[in-house]
DNA sequence: TGTTGACTAGTCATTATTGACTAATCATGG
DNA sequence: CCATGATTAGTCAATAATGACTAGTCAACA
């Protein structure tokens, strides 16, 4: 029966992980929208893959709930700019939607391991040669991660970085004592 | 110069795990949407996520392209039913995806990850909160995965489950190394 | 000064995805 | 025999995502 109200703010259950990378970009400082797609594409591509469309209406739908305001700037005579800010709101938004998302435990779905149920429909010489061809391909992308450009100090890219190279390594792993078990057949 | 065109067949390039996962049910035995979907939500939910509509709309999208042939089939005073089959075309098809699919090693986005990017906007004991309960969600997951139903055995569901197993735990040991990372600091 | 290529900034038509819905049948218990 | 809940089978309106496109600026060189 009570009449209080929760204090309000953004309902967090419709946000999810490309919100906090919006509103987190725009923690940093405010950004037009080049930038933040430049953020998205060159960046942090290897961790999200966000397209710019995508990008632009998240941002619409976050101004709509007073998260991030929108002003339009003309720099000389240059195509005029929306210059994107985080407004109080959105950082409350943003701190909720961050401690859920470290809370969070669900892995991803592999779209990998389709093919894995289905290893059965190739000889057992063909699925092991796809197999050793995946695992050639992985170690590749392995070292093609040593590269990392370096970061400012406020991201932590390197976490997220060294994340994925830890579980391309467990995926090697794992490939490569599969590929020994279908072989000791 | 060369006059010869392709063995037509159908574009690989606009298909993904989830047509070769409706094929594949379909290299099994025929099945009606109900099957199909029973299969989906019930069997492999942890593998992939895949709604009922969608399965509909790629399997309408497949017999467009000749992979897949309907009938409607009526059984006693049953609503009717589509029964969907697999065509020679489509044989073709999931065998080519398999052979991409097993090759490929692309691993997917962590949403996780984008949390971790963010790390610095908390305090260094909210941080270390947040993951260690990511932790124990995980170390639930893991147990509950424990309980594998049993699978007939055409279908490589064990290594597709043993390989999620896998992966979860190489995640629990990273969890594990960086909060003790953090906590050292 | 005309041309080329890269940069900047965004829009839009099309396609993909799904939450919510309809509707019939069947099994069970009272 | 009637109500209830589970099963069966699918559809549709609304939302989300993106490939392809427009269009102006800037720098450098011939």
């Amino acid at each position: 029966m009570t009449m209080q109200t929760a204090p309000a703010g953004i309902d967090v259950s419709q946000w999810d992980e490309r919100a906090l990378l919006l509103l987190g970009v725009l923690m940093v400082e405010n950004q037009h929208g080049y930038q933040i797609n430049d953020f998205i594409e060159n960046r942090i591509c290897r961790v999200i893959a966000m397209k710019k469309p995508t990008a632009y209406a998240l941002l619409e739908r976050l101004e709509k709930n007073q998260a991030v305001s929108v002003q339009v700037q003309q720099e000389g005579s240059r195509p005029p700019r929306k210059v994107f800010a985080i407004t109080s709101l959105g950082r409350d938004l943003f701190h909720q939607l961050l401690r859920i998302n470290l809370e969070q435990s669900t892995l991803p779905g592999f779209a990998g391991d389709i093919g894995l149920m289905f290893l059965n429909y190739l000889s057992p010489e063909e699925a092991i040669l796809g197999l050793k061809e995946r695992r050639s391909r992985l170690e590749a992308s392995l070292e093609s991660m040593d590269q990392v450009p370096p970061h400012g100090p406020i991201l932590r890219i390197d976490l997220a970085v060294e994340h994925r190279r830890a579980m391309t390594q467990a995926e090697l792993t794992w490939l490569h004592d599969t590929i020994a078990r279908l072989e000791s057949i």
